[in-house]
DNA sequence: CCTATTTTTGCCAGTATTTGACAAGTCAAT
DNA sequence: ATTGACTTGTCAAATACTGGCAAAAATAGG
């Protein structure tokens, strides 16, 4: 499971059966770059994730938590503190929510 | 609170009652550095965390946890699905796991 | 097997971001 | 006013990221 985002586009796409060459234009990038994006070795550009959820007819909340989890994942993918940094920053989140 | 790491080790440097000017040349870094680091301005390089841990008398693992949610929280800090995207995180952390 | 099409990979130059170093600044104590 | 600690701003160098192309690899159809 290399990129939750990259796979799950990638499903969507072919549940489709759309190809690569029909959806990258409208991203305005080539086909080479989007096959990366779904192997997860490049990263879809934040403001980009609405318009592929159009595209592909899904929520873009969901492609963005599954994009969020990913940049997450980068950070902690190989540290042996990966859960009590989770931890310790969701404290944070909580936190900052009860000050606004 | 701007950086969990940098508050931590200002406060442990405060305490030891050391000086800036004392353990920026021990990282290989200038004072000025040194404070950005300490106010979250920049981020301390993730091999010299057990040096400063030394320095500071801490262990590495208190420091790394601190660091490590402070990369986090920059990923997430202003995203309204943060917390959506840390749970998928750490199903995926689990899931790793289990795998190995 | 041969061809056409889609997808993948590698590379490079351009761009953007981060860093290190320095200079000048503020602030507090005396 | 001087000293020492810390902070801030700037800028060039280093680093990382991106877009685009070309060529290779995989896949599908005959």
């Amino acid at each position: 499971m290399e990129s939750q985002f990259g796979e799950k586009i990638r499903a969507l796409r072919e549940k489709q059966q759309l190809y690569l060459r029909q959806i990258a234009p409208l991203l305005e990038m080539d086909t080479a770059q989007l096959s990366k994006i779904e192997k997860g070795m490049r990263q879809l550009k934040r403001e980009q994730i609405p318009i592929i959820a159009e595209i592909l007819k899904v929520s873009s909340d969901e492609l963005m938590t599954l994009w969020l989890a990913d940049q997450i994942y980068a950070v902690v993918k190989d540290e042996k503190l990966a859960n009590e940094a989770m931890q310790v920053t969701e404290e944070k989140i909580r936190f900052k929510k009860r000050k606004k």
